[in-house]
DNA sequence: GTCTATACATCGATAGAC
DNA sequence: GTCTATCGATGTATAGAC
């Protein structure tokens, strides 16, 4: 979870019982998060959860939406208007990463619930996507337009999206995997993300230049 | 899970008990998923499930380590001796994609598990990549060779690990997301793999090309 | 609104017959 | 080896006092 986000609508107690809630749900998940564990990190009983949130399911989704709509509204508010692709790929990938990375867990949280088909995500991002004016996906439109103009060459919009997405946030939701695997590396590091950032850019815009600008 | 794959060691009731496990503790995790359930498509009883697999929890690793091996041997079974490297990272993609796609529950599941650190996922690769005579990741020592030989140009191979393995995996593990939200895919098609395979080629190997080989 | 005490269900694990 | 029956622990949820 990310420190210091503020909650429009919520009382003291409700917004100390969703702090709690979403670090136990985010490390824990929603089968692993026990009511009594959540009740002591919010400093209070379990009847009071019962109270205000009908349900441990009421506010699992309660939290899940919550952080959802944080993560994309963080994304969203600091994408920089660019005057060329380039420029935005550049920063959006820095962007990104920098998003998420104080968000590994969920990351991980979002992919193991994403498979479940209880109740739609999906509207949850199409619903946010909307608050800021794009109908579907922004970086499939972004990239669309993009192939319009000539700016980069013509491919699927869709795939080149998985593909920026993929190299952004897989490694972040393997995390402790790679800080095992490799001592050194600290991928919460400032200094990770900005080298990482160049690696992506490098490997990827080589491969979008049209034709006539391939100079190397 | 895959559907057909052989284990050695195990009696015919094992058996049973580890494609029932195994296709129950995939979709619904280790604490979502229940003995009773298990037993119940293994066609036996709670008791013989203790009998066999002392706890839920070791019949939860025996199936989780079964299933991580089946999928690294599958990759790097198949995994063809390349003239170079260009050729190598053509058939790795489409490789790598056709092993995930029936195991998009695995995908999912490892990525959650990941996250904890209660027993060593580690180890269970680095013991499946020394079978295969590698000390540490295939990938990253393929691509360290290619850069030693100047078959691309330098770049860290732990981060052009990071991201093919990104692009490769990410579509899949939020394959419910994507089909949903765009109803005509099917991620399970080969079709669609094949495709993909071309779009993530193309993006990543121009900007791997060294100088001198960049003509478009 | 907040607490204690408890109801009610379910789960993992075991005992013991066959 | 395989079954039925059940124990003991723990979980969500609620009743009721303050």
């Amino acid at each position: 979870m990310v420190k210091g986000v503020l909650m429009e609508g919520f009382t003291d107690t409700e917004q100390k019982i969703i702090n709690a809630a979403t670090a136990v749900f985010l490390e824990k998940g929603l089968d692993g998060a026990r009511m009594q564990e959540i009740a002591d990190q919010a400093g209070i009983n379990k009847a009071l959860l019962h109270y205000y949130f009908r349900s441990k399911d009421k506010l699992f989704r309660t939290v899940f939406q919550n952080e959802i709509k944080n993560l994309l509204r963080t994304i969203l508010d600091s994408a920089q208007s660019s005057q060329n692709f380039e420029q935005f790929l550049q920063s959006f990938i820095t962007t990104y990463m920098k998003a998420i990375a104080p968000r590994t867990n969920l990351m991980r949280f979002a992919i193991w619930e994403f498979g479940k088909d209880n109740y739609s995500i999906v509207d949850t991002f199409l619903q946010t996507f909307r608050e800021y004016g794009y109908p579907t996906n922004p970086l499939v439109e972004t990239t669309q337009k993009a192939i319009d103009e000539g700016q980069i060459r013509s491919l699927d919009p869709a795939h080149f999206t998985l593909s920026l997405l993929g190299v952004c946030i897989f490694p972040f939701m393997i995390k402790p995997f790679i800080e095992k695997l490799i001592p050194g590396v600290n991928m919460s590091d400032e200094h990770f993300i900005e080298q990482r950032a160049k690696e992506i850019y490098a490997m990827i815009w080589n491969g979008l230049k049209p034709p006539d600008q391939k100079t190397g």
